[in-house]
DNA sequence: TAAGTTTGTTTCAAACTTGAACCAAGCCCG
DNA sequence: CGGGCTTGGTTCAAGTTTGAAACAAACTTA
């Protein structure tokens, strides 16, 4: 089979792609590792367990959510705990699962970070994109995310994990 | 100043696009890890280098091109060198400076692992697209680089950097 | 031209990520 | 029940990234 080369507009598409997710991980990175000393990842899992139902989610759910391994997550739920921010609690009805609770002090801290971070992501990309545009994004990445899943797992679309559905305040993850 | 909270149209792209980008980048990094024992950066690193005009960059120059910090790349470009992908000369003109240039064994590297990349590339991502989506996705990222670039730096866009105005081989970054 | 600043790059330690190996605990079936 | 297979999580070593500090060569300017 001969090789599908990327055609020019693919070409220039993929450049300012890798461009801009590396600019965009650095810059939110950089604002969250300031203003909240902990790099985007281990904001983003205060903020998913904050809207999760009691506020704690099962490890793997967690991974799942994020699309990061099981691995990278005990890491950093390890460091969160340390900081007293999550606290780990054995799941009842599954003796092997860990659950991962948001404490107090954890909540806390997303209410004090989560406004800088949400006017970063403004900042970088939302106040720069058309209605139209955002649609568009979502639109892309949802293809992306089908394409990789799709291959072997039939997993379930991060909107359709049942603690998703809810309304309340938005940290933004 | 109350916070502009994301909208909820916003909030799904967001998500959408931390996924994606998750799992876009894991999958790149799995395959290349698999077929030429190297993370996407440092694949990146040597595409980049093979098209440039006599297969050589200043680190500078390579570190803007990727958008990395010039510690990665530096940590990067020794490991590469180790391997004898990349050779580095220094700089006739300015002592300082530093030059990254592809070995003729690093250009194989490339040339051997370009076409299992693209199809991932292809697989991944510009196969589930339309052509107009493709032009979408080139338009976002570009407003997310201008946003982030044009803070301090009004560095030239990645296309009028003049070593990139070339035809030939796309081994694709 | 000496002093002070900026620019190009590397270095170092601390933090993070990876993937394979491991340990349970559930599950499945004969 | 008693193997085997699968699933949920962790561990460990090796590899990578980060950010600040260190250097050295270039500029700037008094």
């Amino acid at each position: 089979m001969t090789t599908r080369w990327l055609t020019p507009e693919e070409q220039r598409a993929w450049r300012a792609y890798i461009a801009a997710t590396h600019l965009l991980e650095d810059a939110l990175d950089r604002q969250l590792q300031q203003d909240a000393g902990m790099p985007h990842l281990y904001y983003s899992i205060l903020a998913t367990l904050s809207e999760a139902p009691g506020r704690q989610l099962r490890m793997t759910d967690l991974a799942e959510a994020l699309k990061i391994t099981r691995s990278r997550l005990t890491y950093a739920v390890n460091r969160l705990e340390k900081d007293g921010l999550v606290r780990r609690e054995s799941c009842r009805s599954d003796k092997r699962g860990s659950i991962a609770v948001l404490t107090d002090e954890g909540m806390a801290e997303v209410e004090r970070a989560a406004p800088g971070h949400v006017e970063t992501v403004r900042a970088a990309l939302f106040d720069h994109l058309s209605e139209e545009q955002v649609g568009q994004l979502e639109e892309i990445c949802g293809r992306i995310t089908r394409a990789l899943e799709g291959e072997d797992g039939a997993r379930p679309a991060a909107d359709d994990v049942p603690w998703r559905r809810r309304s309340s305040p938005p940290p933004c993850s």
